[in-house]
DNA sequence: ATCGTTAACTTTACACTGTTATCCTTAGCG
DNA sequence: CGCTAAGGATAACAGTGTAAAGTTAACGAT
């Protein structure tokens, strides 16, 4: 019965992982898992705090596969792109992700704050750092100052609020399916491009008055 | 015992909504409403199908809700405001109902999909009914025309996106709490403004050259 | 070699959940 | 009176997450 040490947490999370991606979040059960796995449901709070914690565990994955593709993003554009088409690219990636991702996607932005008030604060770094990627692309080229990185961080997440509300809602399927999907998504993009625009002319008025 | 004919029904909803509205969706349970409302959770399934559709009932209600104070800004306005004006107070409009409302909110358009899946399909032309009010508000003033129906409306889903993705953020305090809620707000209702005036330049362009 | 100790896991049980099948009681009506 | 149907209640099923206690095996020290 006894494993090596380690291996049933492993296979506790793989099997949460697959059974995530195969059935969704609302599916998600201990016993399930356990049976799965072949050990008992309560052998998994002795890996996991409880039901909440497994998922913070997949929670984390997904950040850090989200982390990587967008870090991917920024890395292989030229340097010498406009922020435009730097957050164009952005944007498709992060819409990409979701896309590729859904269930990931759901856990990770969808959850119910019940289910997210024992997430670890120090875990909602990795979200933060996705933020500050947008804000990175939205003052490319600026001179850098305090208030201008207030002021990106605000935009930043407004933009992020815009390409999420697309995303969830065509997650869970709340768009008219008569609507073209992918148009959506390309007008939505370029909505948050046009946020870009806003801001860079906003913010070289605001600070540079030739 | 037995109370007059359909009190039980509107006992059994009253009750559910005053749950909904105080501890949320996750804590509405058959067995609670029954007791609270002085009778057994399986009286419940005489005037509802199941959980889902009782929920549903509350949905209806919150569309309705809605509904009213979409349509009712958009005949408190003057005829010859613009349709930036007219669309920024029904954003604002919009955002006022989900911050006074955010357990109607939730559970009228962040409920799992599987929550939905035998939500009536007729009732969610209620739902379409505020997207129109959008459609109408970014074609103010402007020739009819099929075409233009369609790209208003598609404009107005993308346009809806972006202010639920604010909304829903918020309502699931997912924002930073650094930020200040108010100015996030002002910002998405003004990118959401732009978004009309970027519509009404493309289809002028587009269907009338000048 | 035997005694702790510890880790890994199981068993059992609790308090819930939505839902169904079955039964009872009462009111209205011919 | 007897029938019918509505408006309920009881009991039960099949789940759920989780806490507490019990079991078993490995290992190190006396």
């Amino acid at each position: 019965m006894s494993r090596p040490a380690g291996e049933l947490r492993r296979a506790i999370l793989d099997e949460a992982r697959k059974s995530l991606l195969e059935r969704g979040y609302t599916a998600l059960s201990m016993r399930k898992i356990a049976s799965a796995v072949g050990c008992t449901a309560t052998s998994i709070y002795l890996y996991f705090d409880n039901k909440d914690a497994l998922i913070h565990a997949l929670i984390d994955e997904g950040f850090e596969q989200l982390n990587q593709v967008l870090t991917q993003a920024t890395e292989g554009l030229e340097a010498n792109q406009s922020a435009e088409a730097r957050m164009r690219h952005l944007a498709y990636c992060y819409f990409r992700f979701g896309e590729e991702n859904p269930e990931y996607y759901e856990i990770m932005f969808m959850l119910h704050p019940t289910m997210m008030e024992r997430y670890p604060a120090e875990n909602y770094r990795r979200a933060r750092r996705n933020l500050e990627l947008f804000a990175e692309a939205l003052t490319l080229g600026m001179p850098e100052g305090t208030a201008r990185q207030i002021a990106a961080k605000s935009a930043a997440t407004l933009l992020w609020t815009s390409l999420h509300g697309c995303m969830s809602l065509l997650i869970a399927q709340r768009i008219d399916v008569r609507l073209d999907r992918r148009s959506l998504v390309d007008e939505a993009v370029e909505h948050a491009v046009s946020l870009v625009t806003r801001f860079r002319q906003a913010e070289t008025i605001g600070s540079d008055p030739s």
